[in-house]
DNA sequence: CGGCGCCCATGTAGTAAAAG
DNA sequence: CTTTTACTACATGGGCGCCG
């Protein structure tokens, strides 16, 4: 604990390192500098940016008479820079909206292969009628078009609806056969279709009540 | 462990807001 | 400025937390 890691984790030493504009560096050299890093890292990267940053061959980024080591000097200066854009505030505000939402935060992605939920009856029904409604009714709003579609499904006759969940129970083990497929292959991957990434017990009791109020 | 109740997912497309 | 994303209306099955 006592001794800290390279100068990564140090910006004092760095900006000992690193005196401000003691170097002839033009706009368009770190333009270039940025490219041919870019250019040097696989398209399919994953790991985190120190891990690459580390990984870096400095000596294929060198160009004109920067070396490898004035390359990484000169992109140690600019990424401490950068990061002091970022500050701790942001941070905090990003990681709050992930815990409210982790399924809007940025790196939430489901996978591809997730088997979608089946349409409940009156989503089918939603589905299927609403291209006579926009001719019906050509100027509605979406909002307005849902509205009158709701109130459509509630007069249906109970034989169209039967017909429609009929439908949907059939989708219902269609889906969950798919899922059963799905968890065998992805088996690290949860036991739960929602929320791949959350957490059990992630939402509290007083999380809820908060958002209700909210609601209301 | 059963049952209640909350909240999410699901379809659409225009629009508003945010990101790039 | 352009592109992307979230929200809006709606019903409803189902997962899950919580309480007794």
């Amino acid at each position: 604990m006592a001794e800290l890691p390279g100068p990564y984790n140090c910006p004092k030493d760095l900006e000992m390192v690193l005196p401000k504009s003691q170097d002839d560096w033009s706009k368009e050299d770190i333009v270039q500098l940025l490219e041919y890093m870019e250019k040097s890292i696989p398209s399919n990267e994953r790991r985190t940016f120190k891990t690459t940053q580390s990984m870096v061959d400095w000596e294929k980024v060198a160009f004109k008479d920067f070396s490898g080591e004035k390359c990484k000097l000169k992109w140690l200066e600019i990424s401490y820079n950068l990061r002091k854009f970022c500050t701790l505030k942001e941070i905090i505000q990003e990681a709050k909206e992930n815990v409210n939402n982790p399924s809007k935060s940025r790196n939430h992605k489901k996978h591809p292969d997730l088997p979608k939920r089946p349409l409940t009856a009156y989503l089918c029904f939603f589905k299927e009628m609403r291209p006579q409604y926009i001719q019906k009714h050509p100027k509605m709003s979406n909002q307005e078009l849902t509205k009158v579609l709701s109130e459509e499904y509630k007069k249906l006759p109970e034989q169209l609806k039967l017909k429609y969940s009929q439908d949907f129970q059939k989708e219902k083990q269609e889906f969950q056969e798919k899922m059963v497929l799905f968890r065998e292959q992805h088996p690290e991957l949860v036991q739960n279709s929602r929320k791949p990434d959350v957490p059990k017990g992630s939402r509290s009791k007083c999380q809820r009540s908060f958002r209700k109020m909210c609601k209301k």
